[in-house]
DNA sequence: GTGTGTGGTGTACATTTGTTCATCGGGCTG
DNA sequence: CAGCCCGATGAACAAATGTACACCACACAC
C-alpha cells in the first residue's frame, strides 16, 4: 500500500525521494529504500521496447557454430561485480524465456546459478526446481543447491526439490550409500527426468570455482592430469567432453554427465577466460545446447 | 537502435551511465542524455502495478459531492515548479484514459493544459485536437491554443486544426467579424461536437492566469463587479456558473459557455488556493464534469 | 537482570545522475 | 567569403540516489 503510494509518486509523478518523504511523513532513506522494495518486487516494471537483441549476431554466429538452441550474450564489463551481474540479469531472462508453468528444472551449483537466481524477478511462472548435486557442507550461504532451487521457486510460486546428502562424499562408500538412499535416488530421478537444465561451467584454470576451491592440490593435480578442463555439478569432462571418472568422481553426489545429456533443454551460464577451454568441450560435445556468456567470451569462442 | 542498446544496459543489466559509454566508445553525457530521449520516446515503459489511486476515497468524495464522472487527485507538493508537473503527470494519464481514437477533443487554454501537454507521452492514440479559442498575438510560445493541439496531435500521431483568430479581438465588431468567416465558424462548430473537453479553469484572484495577465486594470475590476470568480477558455462565469458577458466577452473569439455544455465529457484541470472559486462555482454548476486537481485543493472542495 | 542477536532506522559519505554553460563545427544566407 | 544560426558536444557543477555504518528498541535465551 504505501509501497504502491511511494513507486507512483516516484515513477509517474517524477517526484524526488525527498519530496516523496516530507509529503508522507518519511524519511529519505526509507522512501529509498521502499523504492528498491518496490523494484525487487515486481511492482515496478520496466520494459525497454526492442525487439532485436542487443549482441544478435554473435548470437546468430554461436548458435550455427556450435549447434545451439539458443544464445544470450551479455556485455563484457571491466568490473567483475558488475560483469556477474550483467551475467545474472541476462541469464535471469534467459532462464525466465525458457521455463514455463509446466516445466520441472534441474538447477547446477555454482556462483554463475547463484547470481542468476538473485537476480531473478519475482514471477508466477509456478516451475518445479530441483538440485542436480547434493550440498556442500560447510559453504558459503547461498551456495547449496537446494538454496538455490528453493529461492527460484518462491520467486517463481512453484516448488522446491530437496537432495538431503553431500556434495562430495567422505568416501566412494559414503557415496553409494548416499545413492541408494531412497529419498536421494528419487529426487535425482526426477532431475534427470527435468525438461530443463541451468549449471554453471567450472574451470580448471583457477581454484576459485566452488568445488575446486575445495580440493586438495593433490586432487587437483589427478584430475588435471587426467584432461579435465572443467566441470557441471562436480561432473569432470575433458576436452572431448567425456567423463573424467576417478576417486573423486566415485566421491560425488548427484547427476552423471550422461544423466544430464538427457534433459532436452540444457542452459549453461559462464562467461571469462578461465572458462574457454571448458566452454569450448562442454560445447562442442553438446553435453549443453542454451549458452549464456558475455560479449568477450563469445568472441573468443568464435575465434 | 544505439539508443535500444543503452537503454537494455541500463535498464536490463543496471550498468551505469559511465559503463556504457566506456563499453560503447561514448561520453557519459551522451548516454545520459540517450537514456533520456529513450524514456520520452516511449522506448522505456515503467508501469507501477497498483490497482487502486493514490487518492481513491478523496476521488470517490468529490465525484458523489459534485456528481463528477470522474476525478483525478496528485498530490500536493511544496516546490510549484514540481506540484505542476504532478498534476500535469496525472492530467496527462487522465486525458490518455478519457480519449481513444475515435474522440475528438476540444482544447482549452491555460497553464495548466500546457503541461499536460508536455507531460503527455507519445503513444498512437489517434484522436482530433481542437482549439477552443483564438490565439494571443504576442503570448509567450507553448501557450496558444492551436500550439497545444497541434502538439497533442504529433503525440499521439492525431490531427489538429487550427483557429486563425486573436483569442481577444481588438473591437466587438472585429470579434463578430471573425466568427462570421467560414474558416472560423467551421472549426468553432466542430469543437462545439467534439465529444471531450479539456480545459484549465482560471481564477479572478491573482493576475496570473494567461487571460487575466493581459488584461488592463480597468476591466478586472469590471469583471469582478460582474461577479465573475473564473473563466474557461477566456469565458467568464460568475459562482452560480452563469455567464458573465459584457465588453470584454464581446471581444473574445472562441466557444461560449452553452456551447461548451453541448460537449459531453467536460475534463478540468486547475490547482492551487487561487482557483478554488472557480473551481466551486464550474463544478457545482456542472460547467465540467471531470477533473484533475492536487490533494489540498481537493481537501478545500470537500470541506 | 544481563547478554545477544535481529530488524529497522537515520547519519554521513560516496557514487551516480542531471543540468547549465561555453565551445565547436557545419550549413545556410546575404 | 564573412557572418550567423543551429544543433551537437563535453566540462564543470549541482542535485539526487545509493550504501556503509552506527545506533536503538525489542525479543529471546540464559
Amino acid at each position: 500500500m504505501l509501497l504502491g503510494r511511494v513507486a507512483r509518486m516516484y515513477y509517474e509523478l517524477g517526484l524526488t525521494h525527498q519530496e516523496i518523504a516530507d509529503a508522507l511523513g518519511l524519511s529519505r532513506i526509507r522512501v529509498t529504500r521502499l523504492l528498491a522494495e518496490a523494484r525487487e518486487s515486481g511492482m515496478v516494471e520496466i520494459i525497454v521496447h526492442v525487439d532485436e537483441s542487443l549482441f544478435a549476431t554473435e548470437e546468430q554466429a554461436l548458435m550455427s557454430r556450435y549447434g545451439l538452441r539458443q544464445v544470450w550474450i551479455a556485455p563484457t564489463v571491466d568490473d567483475p561485480a558488475k560483469a556477474a551481474r550483467a551475467l545474472a540479469a541476462v541469464g535471469a531472462e534467459a532462464l525466465a524465456s525458457v521455463i514455463d508453468k509446466d516445466s520441472t528444472v534441474a538447477v547446477g551449483l555454482s556462483t554463475a546459478v547463484a547470481s542468476v537466481v538473485a537476480a531473478f524477478p519475482e514471477r508466477p511462472l509456478g516451475a518445479s526446481f530441483i538440485p542436480i548435486t547434493g550440498s556442500g557442507s560447510g559453504l558459503a550461504n547461498g551456495a547449496n543447491p537446494h538454496e538455490l532451487a528453493l529461492a527460484l521457486a518462491q520467486r517463481t510460486k512453484g516448488s522446491a526439490f530437496h537432495l538431503p546428502a553431500p556434495l562430495v562424499a567422505a568416501s566412494r562408500e559414503a557415496a553409494a550409500s548416499a545413492h541408494a538412499d531412497p529419498g536421494v535416488r528419487d529426487v535425482l530421478t526426477r532431475a534427470a527426468g527435468a525438461s530443463t537444465l541451468i549449471a554453471g561451467i567450472g574451470g580448471t584454470h583457477d581454484t576459485r570455482g566452488i568445488l575446486l576451491g575445495s580440493l586438495g592440490e593433490e586432487e587437483r593435480t589427478r584430475l588435471l592430469a587426467a584432461g579435465a578442463v572443467g566441470d557441471i555439478g562436480g561432473r569432470f569432462f575433458d576436452a572431448a567432453g567425456g567423463a573424467v571418472t576417478g576417486a573423486l568422481d566415485e566421491r560425488v553426489v548427484g547427476l552423471r554427465l550422461d544423466e544430464l545429456r538427457t534433459i532436452p533443454n540444457r542452459l549453461a551460464i559462464a562467461g571469462g577466460e578461465s572458462k574457454l577451454d571448458a566452454l569450448r568441450a562442454a560445447l562442442a560435445s553438446g553435453l549443453v545446447n542454451m549458452l549464456v556468456t558475455d560479449s568477450a567470451t563469445a568472441a573468443a569462442l568464435l575465434a
